[in-house]
RNA sequence: GGCCCUAUCGUCUAAUGGUUAGGACAUCACCCUUUCACGGUGGUAAUCCGGGUUCGACUCCCGGUAGGGUCACCA
């Protein structure tokens, strides 16, 4: 059991990770699953000026909110707090005379006098990337780089060889930016004589423009997706779809189906773009999929603004969401059609021009059919019945788009039908009055 | 600029020497329909360019071109 899959995830916590960040965590996640192993988590804040608390909160939240679970939750490794480990590592190379301190004219005032530098043998390097396969660079253009500011403050390379060996991860899966810093650290696991583990380099996800996906392109923090009303399965499956393919021509996966079908093999090799629009439409699948109950109770926290209009009424909102779910891609889009004044007009009647009404010749036959409606039946399918032979007659546009402005008040609207079912009978007979008295 | 990586519809991708180059999103048309939306049907749309290798290249090789990454006392 010796040789179980263990990946990780080591962010850094000096900015909100974006959609890019968070694929690699879900290609590592699907891979240990996918192998029975385990997926930790390691927070590299070695940078003490620019890592903050806020950021690797944020980190813990997204990752839970993906369903990402990290088998050690209980005890997710700070580098920052493990400086006496790297010690150790750091004093063994200065020992051995593979690190050395430098004395240097300071560039900056950022600039210390010494630093640790590592003892470069410039030679070429070649390791094997499962993406990409054999890739080679002569490390000699890389010059005696620098491990470490001090005894105590090690840095990025050098932590990174160290804890991927001592939390014996077998697979590195990280982004293509890493490439160029794969035979560094290789150089340091040589020197430490610490085995190397496999490296998959995934290709990075780029903005619309074919450029690096930043903050000002658009890109947004997980959270982010959750607050405008994305499901995290949408976004899983999202962004397990780019850059991989299951070979099928299956598009919608539960978690346990990537789990199965992920295979590191067919991880494409070039950068894709990141496309919000069909990022939507796997939010509206996976709406679609949910229960009207489970619909409700996501829709609510999008719904305040209703309910501050104390036009909250619960059973009116569960008649009116399927309608809603038809017009939306994410839950934050019901704010939209609220401030479009696209659901007021069942809480309260519309006010609207006369002239949008066209026609109002037919409205007291409207107002008659509707009133021999029995009470207790009054349904969408009752009242289309009553009606529908009348409006065929007379000319369905003559009858119909009056009754539906007289009832919404709006150009663009469901159905009449649907509308007097959830306002009532009484509300729609009253509306058809206002109207014909316009 | 040096080094490294990549290259199929607008986008995500399938096809690992022989397919009418397939699917999805988007888009367009039609159907459904009082409008919007949903839904249904159908269509437009791609192998970056040039050389090889081969009976035969999206597929293999070389060269261009383009895009990306990286060249820190950041990670």
């Amino acid at each position: 059991m010796n040789n179980e899959v263990v990946t990780r995830f080591a962010p850094s916590p000096t900015g909100f990770l974006q959609a890019g960040n968070y694929r690699t965590a879900v290609f590592s996640y699907l891979f240990a699953r996918a192998n029975n192993g385990k997926f930790i988590l390691r927070i590299e804040d070695t940078d003490k000026g620019r890592s903050k608390k806020e950021y690797a909160d944020n980190i813990f939240e997204s990752l839970t909110w993906l369903g990402l679970d990290y088998d050690n939750a209980d005890n997710v490794p700070y580098q920052s707090k493990r400086t006496e480990i790297y010690k150790k590592y750091l004093q063994k190379l200065l020992d051995e005379n593979k690190a050395y301190v430098s004395k240097e004219e300071i560039r900056n005032e950022r600039d210390r006098p010494e630093v640790i530098r590592f003892r470069n043998s410039n030679k070429k390097v070649t390791f094997h990337d499962l993406v990409r396969g054999e890739i080679t660079i002569d490390t000699s253009d890389l010059g005696d780089f620098v491990i470490a500011k001090g005894i105590d403050e090690p840095m990025f390379h050098l932590t990174v060889v160290i804890d991927d060996y001592e939390m014996k991860i077998t697979h590195v899966i990280r982004g293509e930016d890493h490439i160029s810093n794969t035979p560094r650290q290789i150089l340091i696991q040589e020197a430490l004589d610490i085995p190397a583990p496999f490296y998959a380099h995934l290709p990075l996800i780029l903005a619309p423009d074919r450029t690096k996906l930043s903050k000002r392109k658009g890109a947004l923090a997980m959270t982010e997706y959750r607050d405008r009303g994305f499901l995290p399965e949408a976004l899983l499956n999202y962004l397990a779809m780019l850059g991989w393919n299951p070979g099928t021509n299956q598009e919608l996966f539960s978690g346990e189906e990537l789990i199965k079908a992920f295979d590191l093999a067919k991880v494409q090799k070039s950068a894709a773009i990141f496309n919000q629009e069909k990022l939507d439409w796997y939010n509206h699948e996976y709406l679609k999929r949910l229960s009207p109950d489970e619909f409700f109770e996501k829709a609510k926290p999008f719904l305040a603004d209703l309910e501050q209009l104390d036009r909250y009424d619960q059973d009116k909102m569960k008649k009116i969401l399927p309608l809603v779910l038809e017009r939306i891609n994410k839950l934050g889009d019901i704010q939209e059609m609220i401030e479009r004044q696209e659901l007021q007009y069942f809480f309260a009647p519309p006010l609207y021009p006369k002239e949008l009404l066209k026609n109002q010749g037919y409205l007291n036959d409207l107002i008659r059919l509707v009133g021999e409606i029995d009470a207790n039946n009054f349904t969408a399918e009752t009242v289309k019945a009553i009606i529908w032979d009348f409006a065929s007659e007379r000319g369905r546009g003559n009858v119909l788009w009056p009754m539906r402005v007289a009832l919404s008040g709006l150009a663009k609207s469901p159905d009449p039908f649907i509308i007097a079912s959830i306002i009532g009978q009484a509300e729609t007979i009253k509306r058809l009055t206002n109207a014909a008295n316009l």
